[in-house]
DNA sequence: CTGTTAGCGCTTTCAC
DNA sequence: GTGAAAGCGCTAACAG
């Protein structure tokens, strides 16, 4: 048998390892199974003949065995949103970094869930992660009633009892609200969106609520359509023709602080801009550029990537323990946007006084 | 047997639901192979009891049978730069349309290429798509030999052949002299990176070498570190610190672009900036922000997806076909940055005349 | 069209 | 520590 079957290349199997080393195929699934009971030697063949042969270990035939893919899908949606993609890269790595590959799910909205979710369950995920803007509540279900191993990044709690790891949105919002107080701010906005995500809500609550404890009664509300670049831009307009003076603006994401940013830059001498206080949230690649230079609350994604994937395979070890929320530290970056002058032809570099 | 493991959810098998319909395992397994002989009568029968038990098909068994795990691996680097978001984005949908699995690995120059390769052959993919910046050699080759259908996306030829899907950077580069030189510019430069990757160096070559058929002889280079935001603001300082008056610019990409236009805007005042005329390539959506709102030879990565794709399947379907060549049209998309002035504090709606 | 029979490549008791 | 044997869940080849 398996001399041939009109195929070039002849996958080489763990019966062709043992046969060349003078082993059983028993030896070597152990020599490759970590902590197995094989002596160095019977090892130190195997692992001869395996090099010599290019064999491999089929991880689609021992999950049939094991049950366990390693195959780890993450869902994803609003992956123009730079702060997906970081959360998206740290998660990739940290996966694999622990040996388990990542399936990317790419959702608009609530697209073909249910297909998304026949996919995932077909190929017996060791888990999912969810990071998409609108939680699907039916995905959550579904793999919980399955027993699918699942974490929730920046979602809310739903209906099921489902991991989750949060960034902490409340202190974002308060320390946004402080910031821009300590800067001396009196008049506070907020650029936000019309139907607002959960973490982008917490924020805007916090936010609101803290001003009110600094004494600011009244935060006056811009809001995009959609919380992306357009939306922040759409927000510069309303406070272009509005006639409130403002002097602190809290954007609750970085992605709407840019197109925000921008709308007001383009507008040149505007003279309640130059002294208009800025600070986000996320820390994407763009808030540090010198022309944004954004202050902003940074929600680090590799100590996400690493948190989810650590309450992840708790999970995974552990599948019937009470379900977890972590609730991840936050720091702000203080740049120049909540300095002196918003700078908005000028380097950053090098005060130049304004003329 | 299959009582019960201790554990709560017990996976439905096949042959549950063979039972349960009163069937043979083959059926159930017919009734959810594509174009498989069965009547009418028992596939109802079958799905009805698979919907009731909640029976989905175990792909990783079923390939074990049919060798066909519908994997496929994307190999990505410079995941920070907006067009590899988009191709990658494409990508996923593209190969989810087609019943295909994205495995996404994210890769550092070429860290721990063997372990990526390790990975994907473990898991039988049935194909591998590489669009990272460093085409890491010892992929293709180690694929090829393998005989894992592989594509090379925007890739230079390698030692082995294999399939590639290019967009075409020669007419890139054409385009762009030729819309900067009909836009009036006589003198030009070029911003580009020290280390170029194939595409990069097509199409730079291929500017210069249709500047010089426009009777264009000399064009000056102004190169980033990296192909990325701060490479373009550094090519931008070049330019300032330069003593050359350059009317027309050519950015090999629009994220260098970015950076480039961002540096220049920096520093208000300058005279020549006004008059600076500037095109690049992918269209990448900041692109088409306001602020930017910047001519480029656009690379469609949608249809770029679907040739991609098309070009794997026939691969997996054809092993031994001749190694294919796709090279995909690109056109311009003028926008403000190639016309008149390029406005760097003026808002880009309502002809202004320049004070 | 349908059921029976062999495996796919691997892991894992179970005796030795 | 090691090998033999029994599957994991599925499909494909073969009779019927």
């Amino acid at each position: 048998m398996t001399t041939d079957k009109t195929r070039s290349y002849r996958k080489v199997t763990s019966v062709d390892v043992a046969k060349h080393a003078g082993v059983s195929r028993s030896a070597v699934s152990r020599t490759f199974t970590p902590n197995a009971s094989v002596s160095a030697d019977t090892r130190e063949k195997v692992l001869k003949s395996a090099a010599q042969l290019g064999y491999r270990v089929n991880k689609l035939a021992s999950s049939l065995t094991n049950n366990r893919s390693d195959l780890v899908g993450i869902v994803a949606s609003n992956i123009d949103n730079p702060f997906r993609i970081k959360q998206i890269e740290a998660l990739s790595r940290e996966l694999m970094r622990h040996n388990l590959k990542p399936i990317l799910l790419v959702v608009e909205g609530s697209e073909d869930l249910s297909r998304i979710i026949g996919m995932l369950l077909e190929y017996n995920v060791s888990g999912v992660i969810v990071t998409s803007d609108t939680p699907p509540q039916s995905i959550c279900e579904e793999c919980v009633a399955l027993g699918v191993p699942m974490v929730l990044v920046n979602k809310a709690q739903s209906n099921v009892a489902v991991d989750r790891v949060l960034l902490d949105n409340e202190k974002s919002g308060q320390l946004a609200a402080q910031e821009l107080y300590d800067t001396g701010c009196r008049t506070m906005a907020i650029v936000t969106t019309e139907q607002p995500s959960y973490s982008l809500r917490v924020r805007t609550e916090s936010f609101v609520s803290h001003c009110d404890a600094l004494g600011i009664k009244k935060v006056t509300f811009f809001r995009g359509e959609q919380q992306d670049y357009q939306g922040g831009q759409r927000a510069g307009q309303q406070l272009q023709s509005s006639h409130e003076s403002i002097q602190g603006v809290f954007c609750v994401s970085d992605y709407l602080a840019l197109g925000f940013m921008d709308q007001l830059r383009m507008v040149a001498g505007n003279p309640s801009l130059s002294a208009l206080k800025i600070v986000s949230c996320d820390d994407i690649p763009q808030a540090s550029w010198p022309i944004y230079d954004l202050s902003t609350i940074r929600q680090d994604t590799t100590i996400l990537a690493q948190n989810v994937v650590s309450v992840l395979q708790q999970r995974i070890s552990n599948p019937s323990a009470a379900a977890a929320v972590k609730i991840l530290d936050v720091t702000l970056v203080k740049r120049s946007s909540t300095r002196k002058n918003l700078r908005l032809e000028q380097p950053s570099q090098g005060p130049r006084s304004s003329s």
